[in-house]
Order: C-alpha cells, then sequence, then structure tokens
DNA sequence: GAAATTAGTCACGATGCCTGACTGTCAAGT
DNA sequence: ACTTGACAGTCAGGCATCGTGACTAATTTC
C-alpha cells in the first residue's frame, strides 16, 4: 500500500506547512518581546486595523464564533495587546483598537513572515515563489467557495 | 494601513486552506458511510499501513504526542475503525491494524481528497497545479526544518 | 549482569471551541 | 410614533482536544 508518507496529500502539507509557520512565527515573536501570544490570539490580532474593528467583523473575517473572539479579546485587553472603545456610530458596538504594545506585535509579525516569505523565495527562485503564492491564493479561494457551490447544488 | 485582506501572509492562507480542505473532506466522509470521523482521526488514519503500525511511530511521524495517539487509537478502536494487535518483535509494543472499516475510510479519503485536487487542476491547469503541488511539498519540508537549522545555530 | 532506554498506559490538568439564551440597541415597516 | 425583527456582545454551561510526568514491563547497550 502507499503510504501517505511517499505522497502527502493537501492536507497532510497544508497542515504541516502551517505549523511549521506558527512554530516559528511564535518562538521568534517571543525572542522579541512577546511571549505572551498565542496562535489563537492571530484571529484577532492579525485582522486588526489601526482604528479598530468590531468583534462581530472580526468573527466575520476569521470565521470563529462572536464568543470565541469575545474571550480572545479579554484575553489580549488584560495582556495590553488591545482595548475596547465605544463605537460612536452604534452604542451596541465595541471597536477592538491595538495598543502600542499591539501594533508592535503586529509589525513585528509581519516582519518575521516577510522575512519567512524572502527566505523560501531564494530557496524556489523568485519566479517559482511567486507563482506558488499566487496559485496558493487561488487554489484557497476556489476552496472555501466549495461550500457555497455545493450547498447551490442541494 | 494594509490589512491582512488585501494581502494574506501565508500562515493565514494555509490555515484557510486546511480548515477549508477538511470542511469537504469529512462532510463527504460522513455523506458515504463515515459520520463519526473527525480531524484528529487524521493523525492516525492517514499514516497507516495495512500491516499496521506502532503507536510510538505514529506519534513520530505526526509530531502528536504518543499519549495523544494513544487516546485517538481507542476511539478508532471503539468505532471499529482500528485493533491493536501485539507486535511478534517486541512484546512491549502493539501494532495498531486497520480494519475492513478502516480500509473503507482510508480508501475513500484518499478518493475524495483525489477528486479536490483533479478539480484543482482544472481550475489552474494541469501544469500549474502541478508546479504549485510541488512548491507546497518543497516549502514545507523547507520550512519544517526550520527548527534543526535554528537549533544548530544555537 | 547492570544500567539505560523504549513502548505504551495512567492520571491529572490545561487549553480551546461550540451553542443557546439573554439584554440593550438599532433599523425597517406600518 | 409604535411595533417588530435584527444586531452586538456577553453569560453560562458543556464538550473536545492537547500536554506532561510517573509508572511498569520489556528491550537494548555496555
Amino acid at each position: 500500500m502507499d503510504t501517505a508518507q511517499h505522497h502527502p496529500d493537501l492536507g497532510v502539507l497544508t497542515g504541516q506547512l502551517m505549523r511549521a509557520l506558527q512554530n516559528e512565527l511564535f518562538e521568534t515573536l517571543s525572542e522579541q518581546g512577546h511571549p505572551d501570544v498565542r496562535p489563537r490570539h492571530g484571529s484577532v490580532l492579525a485582522f486588526l486595523d489601526a482604528d479598530g474593528v468590531r468583534a462581530t467583523d472580526l468573527a466575520a473575517r476569521t470565521g470563529q464564533h462572536k464568543q470565541i473572539i469575545g474571550t480572545i479579546v479579554d484575553e489580549l485587553v488584560s495582556l495590553g495587546y488591545v482595548r475596547r472603545e465605544p463605537d460612536p456610530a452604534d452604542r451596541r458596538a465595541k471597536r477592538i483598537v491595538p495598543t502600542e504594545h499591539g501594533l508592535d506585535e503586529i509589525a513585528k509579525a509581519r516582519a518575521i513572515l516577510a522575512t519567512i516569505e524572502e527566505r523560501l523565495q531564494r530557496t524556489l527562485g523568485e519566479q517559482r515563489f511567486a507563482a506558488f503564492r499566487e496559485a496558493l491564493q487561488e487554489v484557497t479561494g476556489h476552496q472555501q467557495a466549495w461550500r457555497e457551490t455545493r450547498q447551490s447544488s442541494v
């Protein structure tokens, strides 16, 4: 039988890549002054604007439940990464706004990921990496659309 | 500020792709007679041989802790997907062997993933998809090697 | 033959996610 | 102007999954 070791499927490969990227990102962030940040915090930190975003918008962008976004925001508030501010446009709503510490983490995370991409670019070659990245975005969009495609064919 | 929506990083993209692949795989498996299988079961089912594999080998292949492999195997035994058999070469060891039901699930999971890859191949074109897949494997291997690279430079 | 290592399980605790219910607020319809 | 439906976020309870050290039996190494 041909095992997954010889020809790993897309699911295994993407899972392995995601974990390897998270390992480097969070270990490097830890060395750079952000030892408290966890992958789950990315549901908020990776999707924030400097102007702040509503929790329900974060939930929509990340596919994460609004209750979970609420608890992640609670944690990030207590760690000093974000603060909640009233939204003047809607007294029900709060805006999740990054603090200085939060902006520093966001900038450092972006820089680390840029370094990873540059290194991979040198490994694969600039054109090959650009083609890979473009295909990954296209493949991801297509695969995410599967749910819509499938429901409309029911 | 350029938000992640406009230029999502590799970590966000691979996380989204992995979740989208898992959604389709497990929903389709559910329709095809395997409603009890969960993503965590993939740590065992995706890495099995027909001859059986030791739990510690599964732990090594998947990066999952041996205790967790033990509990996943417990669950798969009770669901009828695998059985534990003594390993004649070592009386401490057990071999995790797929049952008929397990082999059926493995075959169906492989077929579903093959269908997904064929569809993506048609979307991107055969050569573009092949190049993407090859680059994904190379990028994953390289990124997984980061831990070794980093430890040897300490 | 003794010491070190391995295979797998035990037990406990930590972490993260899911769901329905609820209250205050807003927007749309009449 | 009032009613109704929808929305924003939190509450509370429960479920799912993972991490770690300790332990015993068995194997390997010296």
